[in-house]
RNA sequence: GGGGUAUUAGCUCAGCUGGUUAGAGCGCCGGCCUGUCACGUCGGAGGUCGCGGGUUCGAGCCCCGCAUAUCCCGCCA
């Protein structure tokens, strides 16, 4: 969504790194950001594109773009005839050279809302450096166009002054971490982009080979083998810029190729590499402006799910859930007493402030919102503001129930409790996707960004359609020390070294500490439902690797284009990347995918004739 | 794989209960204009109403199918 105002500046976020070019060379003496009062007098020559072009017959105004900013250009056919005249036939998106004087601009005329608006460029001279067709869109930030002529014509959609501010702020961004990577002395590795196909998780893009006929690399979804692989090679403190590959269903979030700021190190402890990502991040985040005060607040992964129904809890509103099982045993409500006497069943409520007051119907329609997020039903009861109790199972319930829920939602005059009965994850789920489904809807605001660590995530998940174990993140967490022996007794209660970041709501970034003890990590395979021999097959060369000495580690992902999305406030990691692709996985600019020949093909023995 | 929304001029959109020649703003082209800055003003061009089928005397509008974009669920160790 465009918010911006029309004064078309991009200027970069990070104030703390220097932008001033050193030494440029270019065509241009000045940047179309740059020129102040101070400047009057000089003769300067600026390149850029012809934004907008006001004549007035006698007299030509062209505001000149670059990705600094606009300049005014003024062209008067007393001063220089033949760049009048070219002036007069010059069109948007034209990009031009101009060479003239900096002059104040008349009495009363500056422009406070530009950067450059005391001063205007006298014209003695235009080069046309190339003509333009009439753009697909115009470039304006204020205009909203269909994301599918956006991405045919990205390259336009770039000149747009948040697109430009977007780019720049990610460079910005992965600047200050890589500096603060370096100077504490981490290594940057660059790990191949042609690895083994891993498919455990996510659904690998596959590369054929040409050499080896039949067989195949696969683009990594991380470099999460690689970079263990580094650490038993002595690197002790990695980091990377890592581009990852997933071949999955993409959303305004995920993108099937994309960047993790990756990193790894050895010889540490949990908190050793907590505090050590605490002090990157937030030296990085600083450098945007954005204070993050550390250490961070950890929630425990049961808390997060307990208290706000997902492992990514935006905290900058309440509308926490509440285990209101107890006030409801002895319920004539069958639905909630029989719940709340039952073992591993809840009855847990939100207060959605301020929807109680909303029709019945538009309250009704919530059933539909929840069913999404798997429940069969929406208990709801209104506290009126006439101080009456509204909804269909309110009359269930006594006099002291009401009083109970009252107190315990802290439910005022005009506020929804919903509520949703079941398991524990079931109903945290349902209620966490309602949560967030009411803040939206009530416009509960959120302020400032959010930063937290969710750590302690389950080791594993039961996972029904597959009827086996599944890693919670990923099969080389290392488990708590302390709960190992749980493995063949009751692996779902095994807690792992396992930390998430997470910013605003969003999976920012995830890590943990790893296993390197190669008969733990067959054990905790087989767990997972491989034999030895496919674990061998799949993962031997890491287990090998973990049999020569590999030291204790622990590492992190920062997934780089939601961060950036957040930094930006857009709606999208497609507008903070340069070329992304539509969800159905294409890139309209080139229309990749695309068929390849028969040669193609049988060069890499996909097709035999 | 499933669900929602959208598709009308170059762009963003309006188009009522199915009824005459499909409109607006911006942009574009041309004329006028020496202080504008989303300049103003006068005029003009510009439409396979996404595609295919159907219902109807008549379809931009109703029905079916398809395509594309987008949001969500599944999926994303």
């Amino acid at each position: 969504m465009d918010t911006s105002n029309s004064s078309a500046i991009p200027t970069s976020q990070s104030k703390s790194i220097s932008l001033k070019p050193v030494n440029q060379h270019s065509m241009h003496t000045h940047t179309c950001g740059e020129l102040r009062a101070e400047n009057i007098g000089e003769v300067v020559t600026l390149t850029g594109w012809v934004w907008r072009r006001r004549d007035f017959g006698g007299l030509v105004f062209v505001d000149l773009r670059d990705r600094e900013g606009l300049t005014q250009v003024l062209f008067d056919p007393d001063v220089a005839s033949e760049a009048f005249k070219t002036a007069e036939g010059i069109r948007p998106e034209w990009p031009v050279c101009i060479t003239g004087t900096v002059q104040h601009r008349s009495e009363g005329q500056t422009n406070e809302s530009l950067a450059t608006g005391e001063v205007e460029i006298l014209a003695s001279e235009i080069k046309v450096l190339n003509t333009a067709q009439t753009p697909p869109f115009q470039i304006e930030n204020h205009i909203d166009v269909n994301e599918d002529l956006r991405l045919r014509y990205r390259y336009v959609d770039l000149r747009r002054p948040h697109m430009a501010r977007n780019l720049r702020l990610r460079s910005d961004f992965t600047f200050a971490l890589r500096e603060a990577f370096h100077k504490r002395d981490f290594t940057e590795v660059e790990t191949p982009a042609l690895f083994k196909s891993t498919p455990e998780g996510a659904r690998d893009f596959l590369v054929p080979s040409r050499m080896q006929g039949g067989s195949f690399y696969a683009l990594p979804q991380s470099p999460q083998l690689l970079k263990q692989l580094l650490m038993i090679g002595g690197v002790e403190r990695y980091y990377q810029v890592a581009k990852c590959f997933r071949d999955e269903d993409l959303r305004a979030d995920r993108q099937p190729e994309f960047t993790q700021v990756d990193t790894e190190m050895s010889f540490v402890t949990q908190d050793d590499v907590m505090s050590e990502l605490e002090d990157i991040l937030s030296d990085a985040f600083g450098k945007m402006g954005i204070q993050m005060q550390t250490p961070l607040r950890r929630m425990q992964y049961w808390d997060a799910m307990d208290t706000y129904g997902t492992d990514k809890p935006d905290t900058r509103f309440g509308m926490e859930l509440h285990d209101v099982s107890n006030i409801f045993q002895d319920s004539s409500f069958k639905l909630f007493s029989g719940a709340a006497h039952t073992d591993g069943q809840y009855v847990k409520a939100i207060n959605a402030h301020g929807a109680g007051s909303w029709p019945r119907s538009q309250i009704d329609k919530l059933g539909e919102v929840a069913a999404g997020f798997g429940a069969k039903g929406l208990a709801w009861i209104a506290y009126r503001e006439d101080g009456s109790v509204g909804g269909p199972i309110a009359k269930f319930f006594s006099a002291d129930e009401l009083d109970a829920l009252r107190t315990e939602m802290e439910a005022q005059p005009g506020d929804l409790i919903l509520f949703a009965v079941g398991a524990r994850l079931e109903t945290d789920e349902i209620l966490g996707g309602m949560r967030l489904h009411m803040a939206r809807v009530l416009e509960v605001p959120r302020e400032g960004h959010d930063f937290l660590w969710v750590v302690n995530f389950p080791l594993f998940h039961w996972d029904e359609e597959t009827q086996s174990y599944a890693s919670e993140h990923m099969p080389f967490t290392q488990p708590n020390e302390d709960q190992i022996d749980l493995l063949d007794t009751d692996p779902l209660s095994i807690g792992s070294h396992t930390y998430d970041f997470v910013m605003d709501g969003f999976e920012a970034g995830g890590g943990g500490m790893r296993i390197h003890n190669a008969d733990l990590q067959l054990r905790i395979l087989e767990k997972l439902g491989f034999t030895k021999e496919r674990a061998e097959a799949q993962f031997g060369f890491l287990m090998e690797a973990l049999t020569y000495g590999a030291p204790p580690m622990g590492g992190f992902a920062l997934g780089l284009d939601r961060v950036c999305m957040l930094l930006a406030g857009a709606d999208s990691i497609r507008d903070v990347m340069a070329f992304p692709k539509t969800t159905s996985g294409s890139d309209l600019m080139s229309a990749a995918p695309s068929p390849v020949t028969d040669d193609q093909l049988k060069e890499v023995s996909l097709r035999t004739l």
